[in-house]
Parts: structure tokens; sequence; C-alpha cells
DNA sequence: GAATTTATGTCAACAAGGCTGACATAAATT
DNA sequence: AATTTATGTCAGCCTTGTTGACATAAATTC
């Protein structure tokens, strides 16, 4: 050794590709994506004071009306506490409202209004619109891989709680048929 | 009426789906995607008191070494002092040093040290594990199509920030060739 | 019927990681 | 010499995540 051992503190100045094994491909396109994707209700969410987790929520109640608290902590996967505080701001603002279970009496059961709706609805447009200028430019057969990709992204045991009412136009036929 | 106009505050029982106008399919698709993406490195951060702010920006100092402050802020799109906080961490535990600008000497160059590029690494190879069991279930062109949706999903104007080094295996040779 | 479990709500406290605005410094530019 | 730029830092705030403890009512079990 001329001088010292190699330093930990040495910079290094090649940068990370995918011949280092990894995809950093897609990871690094599947996080900007996603960032852009979370930002177009930003502003309609900022006019309500509300925030993302707000969204999450009436986003869920809107998709599977009438599913429980505990249903609903399982699908975001918080805290109690973490739901109660935006549930509360969204009920008291008349977006939601709970109605006790019919068979268990202790089950609050969760349903949008029709504001609740409204809102959900205008908040899910400009990601929608998003997609769709996506898909825009994709090939006929590229949705299908694309669904495909992104639950095979899941957690398997958690695919479940992708119900198939999920299905736009073309592929809702099973249900209807 | 027989009773009372429609009141606002009546729960709504029908679940909100792709019949509406909006994709719901992907729209929910690419949150549970991106939540079980997210969650694979957070067992390793744990490990060093580090969150995903700390995985974001390690991230992309080993994938763009050298990178100033200023385009770390923008493509991270977060304010000084939030990049402030957890940069200051990575650079004392040492996973990152500043290099003095060779150019401008106001700038500060941010690169990886071994202990940053191993971590980073580590990091990312869970990720690449889920992306990989997804895409082995794909067909052959579906690669490329879930590429393209990705890509198109980023707003236009910061496409540029997503480099080609990024490109794995099959579709690199247009820079190595 | 009494005891236990379950579903939910609520209180207190805390932490990470966003944010803003203000100000300091050194270096580059005009 | 004056101004602009790149960065750092201080103080403080907000949202949204966390834990633990405890209360209530209803369902279930013994």
């Amino acid at each position: 050794m001329t001088q010292h051992p190699e330093r930990n503190e040495d910079p290094i100045k090649s940068a990370l590709t995918g011949e280092d094994g990894i995809d950093f491909a897609i990871i690094e396109l599947f996080f900007f994506a996603y960032r852009d994707f979370t930002s177009d209700p930003d502003q309609i969410l900022g006019e309500y004071a509300f925030g993302r987790a707000h969204h999450r929520v009436l986003h869920f109640v809107n998709r599977r009306p009438g599913l429980t608290v505990a249903e609903l902590l399982d699908v975001l996967r918080i805290t109690k506490q973490s739901l109660a505080r935006v549930l509360k701001q969204l009920i008291d603002t008349g977006h939601i409202v709970q109605v006790q279970g019919p068979r268990d009496r202790r089950q609050r059961e969760l349903y949008p209004t029709a504001k609740g709706r409204g809102l959900a609805l205008a908040l899910a447009a400009p990601q929608s619109r998003r997609i769709a200028a996506a898909l825009a430019e994709a090939a006929p057969g590229d949705r299908a891989a694309i669904e495909r990709f992104l639950l095979g992204m899941v957690n398997p045991e958690q695919r479940a709680q992708i119900d198939d009412q999920t299905a736009t136009g073309d592929d809702r036929r099973r249900e209807a048929g």
C-alpha cells in the first residue's frame, strides 16, 4: 500500500445500473410513476383541507360500501388511531355515514353519502385520465399485461383484497354474462 | 314527496365500479402494488433507524453519483429542509460523502461510499426480486409494455429525469453498441 | 345469568417526514 | 462593488403514521 488501505469514506463515482443484477429500470419507473399518479388529486384535496389519508379512506368506502372499520384497517394496513382521525373528519363533514351492522350491532358499516361519492369520483378522475393517456400509447394487449404485472406485485396472500368488480368495460363480461 | 326530499346524509349502498367511467381497476392495482413494493425494504431500514426518505436519497445518489443538492431536490420533489435532515444522517453515518463541485465550488456533489453502495443494493434486492417474480408470470413482450406504461404515467416534462442507464440487459444495447 | 371476548371509540403521547420563512455564508456572476 | 446563486441551518408547524391504556356495548361462552 503506497499510502493507506482503501478508506471507506472514499466516494464511488460509478453509477449503479441494471448490470449490478438489480432491476433498477422498473424500480425507478415505478417510483416516478407513482409519485406523479398520487400528486394528481392533491389540489382538490387541498380545497377540503384533506390529505391522502382521507383520499384512501374515501376511495375504499366507495368501492366497498358497507365495509366495517376492521375490514378497512386490514385493507389500508394502518392502525386504528390513524384511521380514527381521518374517518372522524370525513363523517363530520358529511362524506361518510356509519350504519349499525344488521347482524352484529357492534359493527359500524361505512357508507359514502352523495357528497362523499362525488368527492371520490372527482379525486379519481384525474388519475383515470392519466392512466388513459398512458394506455393510449400502448398496444391492444398491453392492458391485460399491465394488470397481470401489477397484481403480481401484490403480496399473494393479499390479492384477495382486490375484488373483481375492479374490472372495467372490456373484461367485465364474466360477471354480467 | 311522501316523507322528505332526498337527504344528503343517506348512505349510498352501491359500489363504485369501472362502469362509472373511471378506471378503478388500475387505480386500485397501482395502490396495492406500490404499497407492497415499498414495504419490502422496511425491515432492513429499521435495522439502521432509517426510513423511506433515507432510501430514496440513497437510491438516487447511487444511481446518479455526483448529483448536486439542487438536482436531488428536483428529482425527489421535496423541500431543502426535508432533504437536509435525512441527508445529514446519511453523511454522518458514512453512507454518503460530499465533494466540492469542480467547476462551481458552491456546489456539493453527492457520492455514495462503499457502505452506502452496499446498503443501496441491499435495499433494492427484495424489490428487484418482487419485480422478477411478477414478470416471471408475464409473456415475453410484456416487459416492454410495462415500461412504456409506467413511463407514460410520468409527467411528460419530467420524463427526462429518467435516464437510459435505467435499462437492463435486453434493451441496453443502444448505449453499448 | 355471569364471565369473557370482540368491535369499536377515545385519550395521551410520540416520531417521521413533509412544510414555511428567515437568515448566513461563500462563491459566481454582473 | 453589488447581486445572484447554491447550500446550510434555525425555529416552528402539520399530517399521518406509531404504541399503550382504557371504556363501552354487544356477542359469545361457560
